[in-house]
DNA sequence: TCCATTAGTAAGTATCCGTAACTAATATAG
DNA sequence: CTATATTAGTTACGGATACTTACTAATGGA
């Protein structure tokens, strides 16, 4: 590692700290935290005060000596972009580094109807109208939540069956927008996305992240850092063998969780149609006189492909999300009987078994977190650039 | 991170590199791997060579220009040592910084029989006498292989089944002495330990890793780092669910992989008495008419729990070790037949099901290695004391 | 009013790495 | 055999970074 490197790994550092930090951070705090000493931290404070990525508070008394100065991410001074592609919809939401909605947009598309050609124009024409809200703040970074497989190069999609694509090379078309020209894009798994939000509840910690949708999906997530895997896949418990040789999945496998938990499979099991959509799945699912069964089906097949997971992670929590989150408290006891013994980390202690926060759109709010990354990680060439950077 | 981190940082890398290198490796071979230049590679190196942590070998002519001076590990000017305790022996090893063997004490004992207090002794014994067969070498750390879970504290053994010990304060015992004041003293599960001599081999790669011995225990790999977990237990693959509700395994679960696969399961399938050793299990199963019967239900057995555990982690390597590795080329195929089907990564490309080394002690090779860590990892605190090493 | 306490700044220094230019030692072409 | 190209490694200097020490600023409480 160089000289210079060190300077930007000590400006990303403080960055996080202030952007992450649930309490008020002074520079004396954050000397504290970084045990960088008070003079470094004032120094790189000041550029990133003077590159518009960070704000001061009002002095603030905490006792006696002098008050503090209470540092923020700066708010309004740059925008950070995530697109959602959901099968009827796309939608686009455009945040600062303080998490703040800036400008959000949505088109109703029938993503299945419509040629894949077609999705990225309407990608690129809801980013144009995004940025031409606010056209003064410049773009960190373009993150798309695609419910599906993406390749490892981060060029094509492989397969998103809720969106009949397969083989789409669905990034190559937006980077060659001029308009993009040095800008980061990046597709992502909706799930891995997703988990993004919750990370930001849950700083450092380690846990499993299962989010119940069309399909069934998560994320690994490792002290506070998500699981990449060699393709970026990791964390696909949906596709975990329940039953060897058991109920055929929608991917060609035999037995997989998903194959029992996922909401086609539930919609099955309840007799109900395909005309009930995941909102009222839950509810219909209530009134249902197979209530009772299906969450003990659901709650048992999960309990079987968690305890795999967790053993072999080491990990001792599992968070739900999606459609699972509004069941948690109902499947959590029916998930801990297998869990509990069959979990080597409840030896160690309990299994948490949580719910998500209940974020409206996780995924599309983590991947407008993703679009920050650039910055947060090399503040270094924003504060080359942030000279120039008209602070409202 | 501090300036003189820097330093430490850099020193770790170069030292790391030439270690782990496979072709003798020089100052400016150094300098184009580490991004470092010439100049700051060829301080650094002389401040290794000074502290007897690294070596010259006579120039050697590689085609135009000046020849290089290849660099090596010191041999012979510290010693990190590994312990294993087995069920009928404790063993005590010695390397230097090129893995060269520089002792080796081995004590008969039924650990099984004997107090814990008693092995406690027997490896104090070792260690003191490995110690003094080489007086003048520092020691730079002690790492012990048990074939149990040890507690996150590292200070306990929670259970050993083969070696009948239940919460066990092994270490507490052992650091105690005063020969061991300042020694970095761990106690680490044998298959974790293991692994590391597989690292080596495959610098930077993801696999994992699945050993068998008297139970069937793992390790999982990333990027050429070792996953901990929260507890320290990660890659426990043998207590994997294969059949829910299957077959009682020993640790009280049901359907565990191990209960399939491990050796006390292999000789009841195979109709053997628990007379028969490991070494003598597998010719007497090929001499048994139920081969192939074996056969298929450790390749089905493993195929799911393989599967499984590929998928949250999103791998395509896995390496058998132990006693599955003289079997690895006969499972491989029947593996193979579950896991191309059951795992996603397979979409990607090939999944590799490879043999290990076939290192003689992988358990106690690695704990060895293990026990070079602070050097690798601090190279700086060396440089202090190497002023006075001995130099032979 | 004085003092203890905490936050933040200023000036000077030490350390570290990079740049540019150099020497050293070999192979190859003519 | 000599000149040249090529690669390895060193020297001297300069710039950047963070640390040390000492200071000022602002508040609460004795």
């Amino acid at each position: 590692m160089q000289s210079s490197h060190l300077r930007e790994h000590n400006l990303s550092t403080i960055l996080r700290a202030v952007v992450t930090a649930r309490a008020p951070l002074s520079r004396a705090g954050l000397a504290k935290q970084t045990r960088l000493t008070k003079p470094t931290v004032s120094k790189l404070v000041e550029e990133l005060l003077g590159a518009a990525l960070l704000q001061e508070d009002p002095p603030l008394s905490t006792g006696a000596g002098r008050p503090m100065v209470p540092l923020r991410p700066a708010e309004g001074t740059l925008l950070a972009v995530g697109l959602e592609v959901a099968a009827d919809r796309i939608t686009c939401l455009g945040v600062d580094l303080a998490g703040t909605e800036m400008v959000r947009r949505t088109e109703h598309l029938e993503v299945t109807a419509a040629s894949a050609q077609r999705s990225v124009e309407v990608c690129a024409d809801l980013l144009a109208s995004a940025r031409a809200a606010v056209p003064d703040l410049p773009l960190t970074g373009v993150d798309i939540a695609v419910p599906g497989r993406i390749a490892p190069d981060g060029e094509r999609v492989l397969s998103a069956p809720n969106l009949g694509w397969t083989d789409v090379p669905f990034l190559r078309d937006l980077r060659a927008r001029p308009e993009l020209a040095g800008v980061a894009v990046a597709a992502q798994n909706d799930n891995r996305l997703s988990v993004l939000t919750e990370i930001d509840r849950r700083p450092g910690e380690s846990f499993l992240y299962v989010r119940g949708s069309t399909g069934v999906g998560g994320a690994v997530v490792l002290d506070g850092a998500l699981l990449d895997g060699v393709h970026g896949w990791a964390g696909e418990v949906g596709h975990t063998t329940v039953v060897p040789g058991g109920a055929p999945c929608r991917c060609g496998r035999r037995g997989c969780l998903e194959a029992y938990v996922a909401a086609h499979a539930l919609r099955a099991q309840a007799g109900l149609g395909p005309e009930v959509g995941l909102e009222d799945l839950l509810e219909a699912l209530s009134r249902s006189s197979s209530r009772a069964e299906v969450i003990g089906t659901i709650g048992r097949s999960m309990g079987v492909a968690l305890s795999n997971a967790l053993n072999v992670l080491d990990m001792s929590t599992v968070v739900l999300s999606g459609y699972l989150a509004p069941i948690a408290e109902e499947i959590a006891p029916v998930i801990r009987e297998t869990v509990e013994t069959q979990a080597l980390a409840a030896e160690a202690g309990p299994i948490a078994i949580e719910r998500s926060d209940g974020h409206p759109d996780p995924a599309l709010h983590g991947a407008a977190r993703a679009a920050l990354q650039p910055v947060l990680s090399a503040p270094g060439r924003w504060i080359a650039r942030g000279r120039s950077i008209p602070v409202r």
